[in-house]
DNA sequence: CGGTTATATATCGGAGTGATATATCCGTCC
DNA sequence: GGACGGATATATCACTCCGATATATAACCG
């Protein structure tokens, strides 16, 4: 998840820790929120996994900053996290999808589509188990559960029509490839946000 | 966090662990995820922290459920941690809300408004934030993201009308007091679920 | 009777949170 | 010029939670 997001940044180029968490927070703020408890030992981690090498930069002294770059073993490592979406990913993590959507611009073709089938599939079956206890225990639960079991289903919806849409744009663009370059994904622009 | 949904349950009746999991999973389904990984270390503490007791049933030999049972420190422990909401609670943790709002009939209605009240301060921080960065950034990200942030805005807003639903009929409640017994929520119950 | 499913508790490694500590670097106000 | 505050930068801590797995017994059913 984290290790994703850290890959995902570092194939554009090498960054030191501090800026990662800048990048992230910035483009995806809320969205996707990172801490440095969870930040710094994932590098380490990464590091020793050989996914990323610490890069010392031309001078001398200058460690103060930890500069980290992409090695081939976090490209490949890259890849199988983002093709792994919808094994380990359970019902509640919406991070997931919306981390590897921030990085869908390095996904081929096929990967992208299979990735927003496999999140339909999963608000699918997250809407069936909403609507599914709310006609069983619409009599049982007071009002303020029903509402958020409303509301639940409501934005799971909205969330399915979001998705479908991005199917959709991805399907068109499929078929008469690489013409509009900069104006792609028009039909989904007007939708935002995510998640349960 | 899985402590207020545990003492909560545990104030209409006595239960077990199990019990405890399936109830919750049965009414939130997937609004709020519970595992047993969590469940059972937090009764351990909930247990030693004295907020709940382990009560044997009448016969001799039943000893294959812990049943539980809420003190009044328990009792306590409750009411603190519903006040505290918005205190800890990050901008990234929704399930605090959802599970007080499945707690709302345990609480005084001056409570439920300053939860519903500081959720709505929340939100609305969330969608300035998404706005802010969507300006200043609209240029350099890809279409995926732009998608992505305007989704979430539009999630974020209705997730704020849905809170002002509640806060309406929590003030239209406080005006004319318990009449309509049953019907209360009346306002509110077009909209449901939650979150970013 | 045996097999499957539901009930029930426990524990483990790994990962994320929120807080805190500790530096350095940089601009700027007096 | 030097003190101060804010941004930069890394690290670590205790705690919580997740997902998986292990291990029982009870209940149902053909």
């Amino acid at each position: 998840m984290l290790d994703l997001a850290i890959l995902g940044l570092l194939k554009e180029r090498s960054m030191h820790g501090y800026e990662l968490k800048k990048r992230l927070s910035d483009t995806l703020g809320p969205l996707f929120p990172v801490s440095y408890g969870a930040l710094y030992p994932a590098l380490k981690r990464l590091k020793t996994d050989g996914a990323v090498e610490e890069v010392f930069p031309q001078a001398e002294v200058r460690r103060r900053k930890n500069v980290y770059r992409l090695t081939s073993e976090g490209q490949r490592r890259f890849d199988r996290l983002v093709e792994s979406f919808g094994e380990r990913e359970s019902l509640g993590d919406d991070n997931g999808f919306r981390v590897r959507l921030a990085f869908f611009r390095y996904m081929k073709p096929e990967t992208r589509l299979g990735v927003l089938e496999r999140r339909r599939t999963v608000l699918t079956q997250r809407l069936a188990e909403l609507k599914e206890r709310l006609s069983s225990y619409r009599e049982r639960v007071d009002a303020y559960t029903l509402s958020l079991m409303r509301h639940g289903m409501d934005s799971t919806e909205r969330d399915i029509d979001w998705v479908d849409d991005l199917i959709r744009a991805e399907r068109r663009a499929a078929r008469k490839p690489r013409r509009p370059r900069k104006r792609a994904m028009a039909g989904a622009s007007t939708h935002g946000g995510d998640e349960s």
